[in-house]
DNA sequence: AACAACGAGTCATACGTATGACGAAAAAAT
DNA sequence: ATTTTTTCGTCATACGTATGACTCGTTGTT
């Protein structure tokens, strides 16, 4: 913000053309090699740096990539970020993100994303995007008829819980987690297929964005609400609920796997440290998943055209402490 | 990026001025109430969005804050992120995040940063920042002699520390983090003021960011390194590495706090759902060290010219489970 | 009646850069 | 010797907005 392109010109007696054509490369032909040399040295010397508003006007090209996500206190939502941070910025983007703790609050985080003009969207778990949307997006978790997006394979994923519980021995489960998420109606259709037994006294949720809180409480309503017969297995919301599950069987003197077996979903780094550490659900594949979003976005400024693209990600079981067989009679 | 401010006000047979004025709110006397109002309905209606590049360019000033964190493995971070990311953008800015992992990738982080010409920058443990910088800053844990600067004071945590431990009945102790942390001096120089022997075949550390898995290595390390006589209290880096710790003593068969007390730092989240919970120290004081950085770096904006501020905060000690009066004997 | 003050808009310009069109000199080709 | 090509630069312009200066009626003041 200090010198300008014009100004380094006039000190090196050139016009700002010349010198333009140097710092972005296009002097091939146009400008003799020590000439340009002379030029990039002044620059680096006065610490010249060009003016990204008056570039990015000029080019009619804005390299702000919005990226709107839910919560940070979703750490699995930390690490993406993380990987869709850097992503970005390889490719000489800035990613502008928004947060939501809230539904409602989504409008109003994608605003003040679109104020800066990105040149294109990445959206978790989009839940609003109007109708009028100009800009290439593309989605993550929930699919949006109109973008690209990358989605879980839920199904596969419940599956593979189902199966390693079957092989443990258990015949009962329940799912503690947000009423709205995808996988509660898996969940319930699947289960008799594994020989699991699923009642409906059991299935206490909750709304909104989740975290180690409701964990807690989701396990102390299950335990209000259910009747004399518990389920010896429970699949947590995400990593996250599932610790603060296990926190409170600590609290209340029970222990996983031997009085409940908790499964957990994300594969979050710190579900690994946790005592007992998670059994859970990751989905690995390389690139990773922020790769891949960015990866898609870049392919579809590239082919505005091409035919939309929805990838599936396939899940893998990472077998930790807290899963096992279950006990003979329940306390 | 679609329809242009010039494009509107041709539409409605009006000059560009017009339109701008009554979008910028400055057509007190200039523009007749009811005209005003018709260009901002038809503002809406087609989905107007000023053109950011071009706003910043006419009034010479960029709405951009770098931020330069220190990765977000660190989740202490990654909240004090969240925190920065929403003060900001309540003042109409726009952050601009750059991580690095380590200290060499430092310089490119904030290059990064620089090429979005930022108005001003954070800084979380800044290592290096050039001589030439012309923008204003405000840094954080670590000062920098040219900078505004909110520090914690850490003589005050270590004493409080000290205190707590002295209490419980504890004579020695050592300490499992960075070696080059502020607080390793502190900790030598204050330990014999209260009773605490820390021998030096127990100083073990590491040298980098660190995460839970150092945590780990470094418990290894000390019970490899130290002799028969072992501490029997242990202050940690920050409250993942002390959860790594906890992690390490269970799979060995330890337990906190009979065998040893362990007392993070930072207090995050997830250290009050560990099993056992933290022991740690929190850094509270309304507004939030996120929220104060930024205030104070708008203040720096409005009074560049105003005398260098350093803010001290206070610790306060958080006491869990992982903190308890030694054994006596030590297995 | 003369003039000031105000209301309601428009004009013109500058912000800093990128780039196609142009020019002049030198080199190469005929 | 003339024409063509290449080399090395400069000129001029546009990107979309914000804003001080300006114009032209209308209303108010003495």
């Amino acid at each position: 913000m200090t010198i300008t392109m014009t100004e380094l010109a006039k000190r090196l007696e050139l016009s700002q053309s010349t010198v333009s054509l140097v710092l972005n490369n296009r002097d091939k032909n146009r400008v003799r090699p020590e000439l340009a040399e002379r030029i990039r040295k002044a620059a680096r010397e006065v610490g010249f740096r060009p003016n990204r508003a008056a570039g990015e006007l000029r080019r009619r090209k804005s390299h702000a990539i919005g990226v709107l996500v839910p919560s940070t206190r979703n750490f699995y939502y930390a690490e993406l970020v993380a990987d869709i941070h850097r992503a970005v910025r390889e490719r000489g983007y800035a990613p502008m993100f928004a947060f939501w703790e809230n539904a409602d609050e989504q409008p109003n985080a994608l605003e003040s994303v679109l104020d800066w003009n990105p040149a294109g969207v990445i959206t978790i778990e989009p839940k609003w995007i109007p109708d009028n949307a100009t800009f290439p997006a593309v989605s993550f978790y929930i699919e949006d008829p109109r973008f690209d997006c990358i989605k879980l394979d839920l199904e596969a994923t419940v599956r593979l819980q189902f199966d390693h519980l079957r092989r443990l021995g258990h015949r009962s489960i329940t799912w503690l987690g947000n009423f709205d998420d995808l996988r509660r109606p898996l969940i319930r259709r699947l289960a008799p297929e594994y020989g699991l037994e699923l009642r409906p006294e059991w299935l206490v949720g909750r709304n909104g964005i989740l975290d180690f809180t409701d964990g807690r409480l989701l396990f102390d309503h299950l335990l209000e609400q259910a009747g004399k017969e518990l389920p010896t297995a429970i699949l947590a919301h995400h990593d996250m609920a599932a610790i603060g599950i296990l926190r409170r069987m600590y609290e209340r003197n029970l222990r996983a796997p031997e009085d409940f077996t908790i499964i957990g979903h994300d594969h979050i780094q710190q579900g690994q440290h946790s005592v007992p550490s998670l059994t859970t659900v990751r989905y690995a594949g390389k690139p990773s998943v922020g790769d891949q979003l960015v990866a898609m976005l870049f392919e579809r400024f590239a082919h505005p055209d091409a035919p939309r693209r929805v990838i599936d990600i396939a899940p893998e079981l990472v077998i930790g402490e807290s899963s096992g067989p279950p006990r003979q009679k329940h306390p």
